[in-house]
DNA sequence: GTGAAAGCGCTAACAG
DNA sequence: CTGTTAGCGCTTTCAC
């Protein structure tokens, strides 16, 4: 009924409570056994009883002994936005591999949850803090740090601080393989459409997307789509893009190519063939659309783990510095950025019923992660 | 630099510790004010003390001595899927408003990650648990019950347990709501396509629509997709099933409905006017995509209010029977089952710009939710 | 290689 | 109305 203790363990084993706590505190090596200095015989005649038993140390107790509970805190703007879901569960992942618990809150990007989070996280005896931060929460952050806690700034960037550790992408290099493509492609009038959220990110491949075009001698011209209404305000972005020719949209994230497509959709403008659209950072999300968005992303298990690694050292030795790493990303091309002829053939597959049917089988196993039921 | 501990504020507001966590667990009248034996004047001058040192009690000290944490273990198959994603947020907030944390874990429907993510969260002092269960985990989920921990099931039940709490969905409604919809829109052949996975919720509604539609004298006709290749069997179930003259699809789940569109896409099946598709608890995601998705939901937030509701109630009292509540569907119609004349008026208003802005504002607001940046 | 004892920060009797 | 005392279950000196 009650919950056993490290007491019983030890009454059982005829040992003290001291040694059961050693022994289960061990380094394992690879056979699995203790590494520290304990009799071999009397290490397994405990962890026998522990089995046996079915003990659990209660993590309160520890916790409250040791200055830590071994678990992470990470505040991320929405936990049901399917990027920032993908990351949790990366997170989650993680932290089982390295022992760790992870607990989870969502900031709706307000400065005042933030705080509130980081408070209750470190009450409950996180050992640091993975934070997507937004806008205007450098206060809330250098406070943090002040704290001397542990933090790590994951995809999104507050410039200038020290003491924090980073994981970001290359933006640099995203909106490289972005606007190679789409020229590759042969677009003539690409422009950006970007939000009015001055996020990090956006602002980053906003200057980038203009030194690339001036670079390549090209027009540039950035569109901002109010995020308060993009539904209108998109819908006139559209109509008065189409007014200007414009044949390619390049958005640096993972919202407003959606809302671009619905957007199109209802002004019967057709993706790609009046109109390419690129995104950013949109993983299994930009898959179900029809057609699929071309897309800048990155590996989130790779973010991850780096956050996690970054952290991590961070936490074992809070004197070294903390690191920053520049996650790669890679281009997934999907078919809002290709002409149908090139690759739908719609009237060229239209009677050849087996050709229709590899493609419909390849255009599914993009599909996949999202198999799941319900 | 080291946290202040609830002595520091005791010594500071000349008390003994006992008085201050007195005032601090007393609960608050409407003023915010202590409503318990402790004078209202030394309960000012501590509650002044708490905010001037900035005071959090130590959470693992107070778990540890009372024996509960103020934390529920929600486990869920995979925080990553938007469903999920979308029911983990509401959670989160519940919890929050009613001074819980909450600990996640993604069970994979795998019934030994949810015996161990069980036992994780008790170890941690988890008050209860909220369980959305899979196949097979029947006996896990009895070990669970019968350790006397206050357990609730989320969207998909085992039949036959006592002593757990439920919250469940209304499948016949929902399912009346589907057909009244299909049949009321003309189709004339609705077949369902469900998956081969065993959930309680396709089996259930799998029995429904057979039910169904025998009362309605009309024939019935299942198809299963092979959720380990979605791929592949989606496009046979499609070839066959156009060769046949079905007119529309009935998806008991929110991820077939997606399979089914990509793979027409890929076969030239245009939606809705080839075929109807008609899906269930899609949220968000069925409102992506073009056409929309017609489907039958439920309040996300209303499921998790009552889980909470469920599950406090009987933390509270463990001697009280558990609560079984069923949550309304509602009927969210899209475009996969309305023919395009009747809505889009493809050619009615390609010379109308205005009206078809107009529709287009319209439908993006429905796509609102994904306004978040990034 | 092992154990006794102290105490992490908090709360719950029990007295006054 | 308030304080004293005794632990919750665990880890960690320190001594043997």
């Amino acid at each position: 009924m009650k919950p056993v203790t490290i007491k019983d363990v030890a009454q059982e084993a005829g040992v003290s409570t001291t040694l059961v706590s050693r022994v289960l505190n061990a380094e394992m090596d690879e056979q699995g056994r203790p590494v520290c200095a304990v009799n071999k015989a009397t290490a397994a005649r405990i962890m026998e009883v522990v089995n046996r038993l079915g003990y659990r140390p209660n993590t309160a107790a520890a916790s409250l002994r040791k200055k830590r509970g071994n678990r992470i805190g990470v505040i991320l703007p929405d936990l049901s936005h399917h990027f920032f879901a993908l990351m949790a569960r990366q997170f989650e992942m993680m932290a089982r591999q390295n022992g760790y618990t992870v607990l989870f809150g969502s900031s709706g990007d307000m400065p005042d949850r933030i705080d509130n989070l980081a408070a209750t996280f470190l009450q409950d005896n996180a050992d640091g803090i993975i934070l997507i931060p937004g806008i205007g929460c450098r206060e809330v952050v250098e406070s943090i740090v002040r704290r001397r806690i542990p933090l790590t700034l994951v995809v999104r960037d507050i410039p200038g601080l020290e003491q924090v550790g980073r994981v970001l992408t290359d933006n640099a290099a995203g909106t490289k393989l972005a606007l190679d493509h789409l020229i590759g492609q042969g677009f003539q009038k690409i422009e950006m459409i970007s939000s009015t959220l001055r996020i990090s990110n956006n602002e980053e491949r906003e200057r980038l997307y203009e030194a690339y075009m001036a670079e390549a001698g090209r027009e540039s011209r950035i569109l901002h789509c109010d995020h308060t209404r993009p539904q209108e305000s998109m819908t006139f972005i559209l109509e008065d893009a189409m007014r200007r020719g414009v044949d390619a949209f390049y958005c640096p994230n993972s919202s407003l190519p959606l809302f671009c497509a619905r957007a199109c959709a209802g002004a019967n403008i057709s993706i790609p063939d009046d109109l390419a659209v690129m995104g950013y950072d949109g993983g299994d999300i930009f898959d179900i659309t029809t057609p699929t968005i071309t897309q800048i992303s990155y590996s989130m298990k790779e973010v991850a783990e780096e956050a996690f690694r970054v952290l991590t050292a961070r936490i074992q030795d809070f004197s070294m510095k903390p690191m920053r790493v520049v996650v790669p990303p890679s281009l997934k091309v999907g078919g809002s950025t290709q002409k149908a002829a090139s690759v739908q053939g719609t009237s060229d597959s239209s009677d050849k019923p087996v050709r229709q049917l590899r493609e419909a089988v390849r255009m599914l196993q993009d599909l996949e992660p999202f198999l799941q039921n319900k």
